[in-house]
DNA sequence: TCCTTTGTTCAAAAACTGTTGGACAATTGG
DNA sequence: CCAATTGTCCAACAGTTTTTGAACAAAGGA
C-alpha cells in the first residue's frame, strides 16, 4: 500500500475523537460531506490554513481511521471513510457532520471574500 | 455559582471532541451512563486512577459542558448534560456511549480483580 | 529537459497535556 | 475540638501537539 491506513477493526473511537477535536480538522470533514461524499484534494480546503498545516491535519485524520486518502498524480484524493466509521460506531459520524458542514461553509465563505489564499484566477 | 459550567450555548462540539478523546474520560461519561443516568461522586470511578488525576479529568469534562457537578457534602455529585448535549448534538451522546459504557464496565471489572484501588471494606 | 503543481518532510519553537506527590480546604462524625 | 472523608490546588516533569518556513520529492506539461 503506498500511503498507510489503519485496518477497520483497528480504528478506536478515542482516537477518532481526538482526530475530530479540532475545529480545523473538523471543518475539513465538514469540507468532504459538503460536495455530497465527493473526493477533494488538499488545495481545495479553502480557508482552513497553509499546506504544509493541511498536510499535518490530513495525516492527523487519516491515522485515526477517518479519511481515505488515495494518490492520483501529484494530488491526493480524499475521502471520509464512511461506511468505516457508519459501521463502527452508528449515528456517530452523522451527528458530527451537522455541526462539521457548517463550519467548512463558513471558511469557504471567509476564503472567498479574502483572496489571499486564493491563487491566480486568471 | 459555587462551581463554574458553561452556558448551554457556549458548549462547542470541537471542545466536546477534545474532552471525550481520552479514553479515562470516555470510561468516566461510561460509567455515568452504566447506572442509567444517576449521579456519581469521584470517588466511584473504580479503576481509572488516583484521586487527583480524576479530578483533573472531571474539570475537563466540566469545562466542556459534558457533565454537571453538584457539591453534596464533601463530594461532588456529577452527572451527563444529557439534555443540553441532545439539543445541541442530536445522535451524539448515544452514538458515543455505546462505546464508553464498554470502557467504564471494563474497568469496573478490573477493579474487582485488583483491590489495590479498593479501600478497607470492613 | 525545465518548470509548474501538489503535497510531504524536517527542524525548531511555543503551547498544551497528562501524571505524580504533597499540601490544602471543606464537610461530617465522634 | 479532633480526625476521617472527599476532592481541589500547586509545582514540577516528561511527552505531545501545533505551527512556521525551508527544503525536498513526485508527477505532468511545455
Amino acid at each position: 500500500m503506498t500511503i498507510s491506513h489503519p485496518d477497520t477493526d483497528q480504528i478506536e473511537l478515542a482516537n477518532v475523537l481526538t482526530a475530530l477535536g479540532d475545529e480545523t480538522r473538523l471543518a475539513m470533514i465538514g469540507y468532504l460531506a459538503l460536495d455530497g461524499g465527493q473526493e477533494l484534494a488538499c488545495g481545495q480546503f479553502y480557508g482552513l490554513g497553509s499546506k504544509t498545516i493541511l498536510s499535518y491535519h490530513l495525516a492527523k485524520l487519516r491515522e485515526a481511521g477517518v479519511v481515505q486518502v488515495r494518490p492520483e498524480g501529484t494530488k491526493r484524493m480524499i475521502s471520509l471513510r464512511r461506511a468505516d466509521l457508519d459501521g463502527k460506531f452508528p449515528g456517530f459520524l452523522d451527528a458530527v457532520l451537522k455541526n462539521a458542514v457548517t463550519l467548512a461553509a463558513e471558511a469557504r465563505k471567509n476564503a472567498a471574500l479574502e483572496p489571499e489564499e486564493a491563487l491566480a484566477s486568471d
